[in-house]
DNA sequence: ATAGAATCTATAGTAACTATAGAGTCAATA
DNA sequence: TATTGACTCTATAGTTACTATAGATTCTAT
């Protein structure tokens, strides 16, 4: 199949597949007779395994090296460990800091009523202090 | 003071003291004789402005609305507590966003119990499906 | 033969910075 | 007085993961 098409059974844009190649997320397809890349259900699991990735918010370096980790099969599989608990690792503390911030958002929220001057507004003030 | 000292003071780096004047979000600083930036109290109180909005995560964007609504002390802050309630759905789905992506992460990481091979790795099978 | 759709490459834009190069300024020392 | 070193200046490029564009080709259908 051509790009068009891959891109559509992927959820993929064709920019993104095009940059993912370029990246080296992605091997290089073959190319039609007018160069156009044709693409077939093996292109598309490897395709699928990154966005996987990509929607566990794994950049595109890590997933990079996840790729090499499953070309050497045989081997430990602590790096992948190391990756998904850094991973995680990362995530509780983007959460830690969303509390904190929410926190302060709603309280910024509530001390400003409604219908204040922004004179008056408690918001503005939280900020300035 | 310059700009060293601003940075200090304002914990900024000073790289990033230039870019927000270029972005508007501080009022271009008087100059020495020699071209230097010199700061003030005043001008270090805005940049506190600024963080702190930073800080709750508010764009660049945003925190420039911010800053021009405070011109306008005498008109309705709706615009204000639209704005901050807009950022707190926004930190909302984020939060969500983030629950799952740990969940999945949780189990991917007990799917390995530690020393398989890669080829064996619960973790590798879970990003292939 | 030609119009329109799809594809190609190369390049620039996005957000919010960070880092660098190369030049100029300033205060203190030899 | 000359010079060293710290500080600052502007302009530009790099970061991440894409998205968008321009201009040229290729293919498909009438």
């Amino acid at each position: 199949m051509k790009i068009g098409e891959f891109s559509k059974k992927s959820g993929c844009s064709i920019q993104t597949i095009r940059y993912y190649e370029r990246e080296g997320l992605l091997l290089n397809p073959n190319r039609s007779e007018g160069n156009f890349r044709l693409y077939d259900s093996k292109a598309l699991k490897q395709l699928e395994f990154v966005k996987h990735c990509r929607s566990l918010d794994i950049s595109l370096n890590d997933i990079k090296r996840l790729i090499e980790l499953k070309n050497t099969p045989e081997e430990s599989c602590s790096s992948v460990n190391a990756l998904i608990d850094q991973q995680l690792a990362l995530v509780n503390k983007r959460m830690k800091e969303l509390r904190a911030l929410k926190a302060e958002l709603q309280q910024m929220a509530s001390a400003c009523g409604s219908d204040n001057t922004i004179e008056a507004c408690g918001i503005i003030k939280t900020l300035d202090s």
